[in-house]
RNA sequence: GGGCGAAUAACUCAGUUGGUAGAGUGCAACCCUUACAAGGUUGAAGUCACAGGUUCGAGCCCUGUUUCGCCCA
């Protein structure tokens, strides 16, 4: 396709799997851990096998890949970790749906049948992200692409786990976790969500033995109270003070349990006394401990009552609660009723009310682990960014209960542990062991339970690098240099990385961590499928592009801040990228005159206004990605790319590019034109990959892909140099070119008309300027005539404006409507007055001349003055109007 | 109950050691000027949530209040 024939508006379909494919199938995402170049990696949040690209994933993905395209930029050795996690209990809930489906249930299948089931479903259906990411543009190194269930992944589960056996980091114990009575397993603190829902407190009398009264007592959970085993009382409690009784009745049954004092109990909540259910509530598990009393449980790992529950045995638990309920109200034991808002946990994978229950499960102590961890981040090892996370990782870290590692399903690594059934002695190892190291037999039971998923992702910063061998990777890369991440896994995740890395690899696993916000809907909404206020990603790509979503993205990823997200940006967004396109569109069509030729001695004003620009944007980019403000790294490249390269070097450059200033000028400007968008491409290809790909390709100045470029400014370039005394002069032209584009405006004058302007100014440096550049003031005003002079008489019958010295006079003869040009003055009089206004009061004020440092009275002396002058002739000239119009 | 964050133009948001408020979208007017109407030019629009305090000077620092959101218990 030639250049001639660029289409006029960009169109992303086809143009970007062409380029993600060139990329992939050229190497340019690999990394190289033989290198000497300086290493940069980082390891990607494993998305689970079961998920599908959502907004979080995206705003996620995008925020890596600028990071590790802006590094390959600027010539680093980048790694950039692919991968998915097994997702245990995911995972294993689709499969048994799908089985369901054909009316089979787990337990119909082997242990090993449905293991390969998974594997089956994972490698027909799994992963499916992948190639989502992919889509956005996601430049990982896909030949090292790791599953947490792969053998090597699953090696350095096993050595972790045996180490920390060994090292007493990892116990077996009887004690009350959070059990989903359909996913059928213990889940961890972390995996449980609370929510704030409506129930009743429901009072109920239990009788004091002799008969005779008895003790009303509050609960939420009537059905537990077939497992209580005591009532608690504060000692302090006024109201029990007097209490002699030391056992209640415990109604529904024929069991008589004791009455206990325990400071624990909030003399606030309810009645003031506590029916205590060891195991089935995790504070009255302490309290039993404590009291020694025993625990019974009634409710089963499918949510049924037991025979602890008497005639309710086998009654499912919400239907034993309305049924105790109704015996209680019968009986007259149910006092009354009263509505609470209460928090109830649910299995955070399938929304069932978990329920707390005692149970002998694995454990990681933790205490030690997240110590050193918290101290790595004290100690500035890892830097959280932004900051003020680390108090909320502290605050985790520093409160930190033992992790459950122990799940009751198959999918997962299966905890090596294994009881000799003659001797009774228990293994861990590494190796699977064929017989008892005690007594020899080969009768050996291994556990049955598997690993916490997130044990496996913890790991995942060195895992995937090959650990344990000592492989050059690891040595290459390790300690990766950020990690990026959504805050709700902050402790599932980060925390538990944080200690995995230090114990065993010596070195915290990062050394940023760049939490971003979420991803809601315009309105700042969670999204999610009940509100039906989802926007799937793919589908914005589909419409959009994959840069202008990107884009978008970036753009509002302000730190600290939800992204607000929504299809009108992203629109607007894409007509960034069109507006880009046709800026080279533009180029292109000049270079097919030829190349350019530089010659510094030939560049005005706007080649070095725009060279210099150029370079001030690279470096605000660069810096803005270096330090994680996304936002502003895109507002610096759009506002460069739209408001100073077309909106105003573009349409400078015209004259001399269609010849009017001679070849020579033709061809340094050529130069200059397609050096600056190099740079601009370059700068936005972190951001915006497919479309600065595809540009980079057709100019005929630029070879290899735009992967392959170099950062500007990153390398000594002498036509990039910042000038900021050509931008003030630069500055000086646009005010004077806006005064008079305004002036046609207000006065309605066509476009067509050309006008004739004369400037005054005292200024000799304004003056310079004007002259220097009144062929570019002509063109962007459309005049035919500009003279510059000497203050003196005002041309007759023209509109006025004033840019800092110089006076503008734009003559309209016959044209003019004087009542609007007195308006129009009378207008900008009132606004600079208001500043002047403002302005000498501060310096009519002696604190501040006495007070405030010197440069800035001078700066505000300057500002007076300026604006004193432009005030006096903004008067003069309306003193003027008015005369000739009276 | 503990912690974190937010409140700035009609909307969505920026705002770096305090020096007197910006952008995008939207809105209004004009314009098919040979890169782009997915465009150009010009313009209107703000008691920076409220109340105190520190300071010559506060959107920014301090204290309190209100409203909203999130995390933990």
């Amino acid at each position: 396709m030639s250049s001639d024939s660029l289409d006029k508006g960009y169109d992303p379909s086809g143009i970007e799997e062409k380029w993600y494919k060139y990329w992939v199938d050229n190497g340019f995402f690999k990394a190289n851990e033989e290198s000497d170049q300086k290493p940069y990696a980082i390891v990607i949040p494993p998305p689970n096998i079961t998920g599908v690209l959502h907004m979080g994933h995206a705003l996620n993905n995008t925020v890596q890949d600028i990071m590790c395209r802006h590094r390959r930029l600027c010539g680093d050795n980048v790694l950039w970790m692919p991968g998915t996690d097994h997702a245990g209990i995911a995972t294993q809930n689709i499969v048994e749906k799908n089985l369901a489906k054909k009316g089979v249930t787990r337990d119909q299948l082997k242990r090993e049948e449905f293991i390969d089931e998974v594997w089956k479903w994972k490698e027909h259906s799994g992963g499916a992200i992948i190639n989502q990411l992919k889509r956005l543009g996601a430049s990982c190194d896909w030949d090292r692409e790791r599953f947490t269930m792969d053998e090597g992944l699953s090696d350095a589960v096993r050595k972790v786990f045996v180490r920390l056996y060994k090292e007493e980091l990892i116990y077996q114990g009887l004690y009350i976790i959070n059990w989903c009575p359909r996913c059928k397993t213990a889940l961890s603190d972390l995996e449980v969500d609370h929510e704030e829902q409506d129930s009743f407190l429901y009072h109920i009398r239990y009788p004091f033995e002799s008969g005779e009264g008895g003790l009303v007592v509050a609960t939420t959970r009537p059905e537990t109270m077939f497992g209580d085993t005591a009532v608690a009382l504060n000692p302090n409690d006024q109201r029990y003070q007097d209490l002699t009784e030391t056992h209640v009745c415990l109604p529904l049954t024929d069991r008589k349990i004791p009455i206990i004092r325990d400071d624990y109990v909030d003399t606030e909540f309810g009645t003031g006394a506590l029916k205590v259910t060891p195991a089935h509530d995790p504070n009255d598990f302490h309290l039993g401990n404590r009291h020694n009393l025993e625990s019974i449980k009634v409710i089963d790992d499918d949510g049924i009552m037991t025979d602890g529950a008497g005639r309710f045995n086998g009654q499912e638990r919400f239907e034993c609660r309305k049924q105790a309920l109704e015996a209680l109200e019968a009986e007259g034991f149910l006092v009354k009723k009263e509505p609470l808002k209460n928090s109830v946990g649910h299995c955070y994978r399938c929304k069932t009310v978990v329920e707390p229950s005692l149970s002998k499960q694995w454990f990681v102590k933790v205490g030690p682990l997240a110590k050193e961890a918290a101290d790595a981040v004290r100690e500035g090892k890892t830097r959280i960014i932004p900051e003020n996370w680390s108090k909320t990782y502290f605050e985790w870290m520093d409160n930190i209960q033992d992790w459950c590692i122990s799940r009751q399903i198959w999918w997962g690594h299966r905890i090596p542990v294994w009881t000799c059934k003659d001797c009774g002695k228990i293994m861990v190892e590494e190796v699977d062991p064929t017989a008892c190291d005690s007594c020899g037999s080969k009768e050996l039971v291994q556990e049955t339970d598997v690993l916490d998923t997130w044990f496996s992702s913890a790991l995942w910063p060195f895992s995937t690098m090959g650990w344990p061998e000592q492989t050059q990777l690891l040595k290459t890369f390790y300690p990766t240099n950020a990690l990026v991440t959504g805050f709700d896994i902050l402790f599932f995740w980060v925390a538990r990385m944080m200690m995995m890395g230090i114990h065993f690899m010596d070195e915290v696993p990062f050394k940023d961590v760049y939490i971003h916000a979420l991803v809601r809907d315009e309105h700042g909404k969670k999204m999610s499928k009940s509100k039906g206020n989802v926007i799937d990603p793919l589908k914005v790509i589909d419409q959009y592009g994959a840069d202008a979503f990107r884009f978008t993205l970036a753009a509002f990823a302000a730190q600290g801040r939800d992204v607000k997200m929504s299809e009108d940006r992203v629109e607007g967004y894409r007509n960034f990228v069109n507006k880009l396109w046709n800026a080279a569109r533009f180029t292109l069509m000049h270079l097919e005159k030829g190349p350019g030729e530089m010659d510094v001695s030939l560049l005005s004003l706007p080649e070095k206004w725009i060279l210099s620009r150029s370079k001030a944007t690279a470096d605000a980019v660069h810096q803005s990605i270096e330090t994680f403000k996304f936002n502003e790294a895109a507002s610096a490249a759009y506002q460069f790319t739209w408001h100073e390269f077309c909106d105003w070097y573009v349409e400078a450059a015209k004259p001399a590019l269609y010849g009017k200033e001679g070849e020579k000028r033709c061809r340094v400007v050529r130069a200059v034109i397609s050096e600056v968008l190099e740079n601009t491409l370059v700068m936005l290809h972190p951001f915006m990959p497919f479309v600065t790909e595809e540009i980079w390709e057709k100019l005929p100045t630029t070879s290899g892909s735009v992967m392959s470029a170099r950062f500007p400014g990153i390398e000594d370039n002498e036509l990039l140099v910042r000038d900021e005394a050509v931008e003030g002069d630069m500055e000086h032209v646009f005010g004077v070119i806006s005064g008079i584009r305004n002036i046609r405006s207000t006065m309605n004058i066509p476009p067509s008309m050309q006008l004739g302007v004369s400037m005054q100014t005292m200024d000799a440096r304004e003056r310079r300027i004007i002259e220097e550049n009144h062929a570019m003031i002509e063109n962007l005003a459309r005049l035919d005539s500009l003279e510059v002079t000497e203050p003196g008489e005002a041309p007759p019958s023209s509109a006025t404006a004033v840019v800092n010295g110089t006076s503008i006079y734009v003559s309209l003869m016959g044209v003019i409507d004087f009542d609007k040009e007195a308006a129009r003055l009378d207008k900008e009089i009132a606004k600079v007055t208001k500043e002047l206004v403002a302005v000498s009061k501060r310096l009519n004020n002696e604190s501040f001349l006495e007070k405030a440092p010197e440069d800035v009275v001078e700066k505000v002396k300057g500002i007076q003055q300026g604006l004193e002058e432009k005030n006096d002739k903004l008067r003069e000239n309306l003193d003027r109007i008015n005369k000739i119009a009276g």
